[in-house]
DNA sequence: AAGCCACTTAGAATAAGTCTAAAAATAGCT
DNA sequence: AGCTATTTTTAGACTTATTCTAAGTGGCTT
């Protein structure tokens, strides 16, 4: 189990490679969505809108809310971030990690941490005019101090 | 797996019931609640406040939002029902299986459907410093039709 | 009857997300 | 470069689920 944001830290791009990368999906790199991109690439974990706007607001000023749900919905089509809606909170959050994998939540902290198929199984026994397409699965718990 | 609704209908509760039920779990059964639990124990199926609302105004009008939402609260501490909220909607819904579940969703009906931990089971490998308290699992799919 | 307290009420407030319509930027063409 | 079409951005209005507020109701106790 990994925590992106720490995973992160050594992850930083420049402007022109994250140019490449939009350019690489068919999306245009304008100067508006490779800060948002910087941020959800390079610094955030498992951010809601708000929190990329906050950071723009800082980062970016004048870009506007639209702007960012605009954005996010485009990197959504474009595969290279999920929506996630999770239980604890109202908010939809994005996350980089497109593979197929579930989420952990540290109760004590608030933490959200990727958890990959291989720590989390989940073995389905359907009736079988039942075909399950998508599997969401949602852990709860604490991390014990060492 | 089993349609909740489909079961209720052999779950009516006269009033009398309702409040003695309301009554054991230290609640004052008052008639706006007895009303509000006719409808969920009897007939909804994973009802928003909304749908519960949408009954009580053609049931017992005059019920305001408030005393649904201040009901549903009185109802969820007192352990007769479960809150979910659900990745498909933006809207919580209530759950009067309060045993552990997992949901599933018929994407082309929009129902929603209970899945028991027989059918469906979690096997977690997670790092052993991370203890596990809750599990939710949110199941989307089709039913093929005979 | 007066006071108390739990409950209910209408409507205001909040907050995440969506929509709108106009402005600005960009791209394509001559 | 100039002109036009298309894409992107923008501020702010709007929607919708839920929460909050502050006043009203009604049964019980003294
Ligand atoms: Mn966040
Ligand atoms: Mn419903
Ligand atoms: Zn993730
Ligand atoms: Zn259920």
């Amino acid at each position: 189990m990994k925590l992106d944001h720490g995973h992160k830290i050594y992850n930083q791009l420049t402007s022109a490679q994250i140019e490449k990368r939009l350019n690489d999906i068919g999306i245009s790199a304008t100067a508006q969505r490779i800060a948002i991109c910087k941020y959800i690439l390079c610094e955030a974990d498992h951010p809601t809108a708000e929190d990329i706007k906050k950071w723009t607001d800082v980062n970016f000023p004048k870009l506007s809310r639209a702007t960012v749900y605009n954005t996010l919905e485009v990197l959504v089509q474009a595969g290279l971030l999920k929506e996630l809606k999770l239980p604890h909170t109202g908010k939809i959050v994005y996350d980089t990690n497109v593979a197929e994998h579930f989420h952990f939540l540290d109760s004590n902290t608030g933490k959200l941490f990727d958890v990959s198929p291989e720590e989390c199984q989940v073995t389905l026994a359907m009736p079988n005019d039942i075909s399950v397409q998508g599997v969401e699965v949602f852990l709860r718990g604490k991390i014990s101090i060492k």
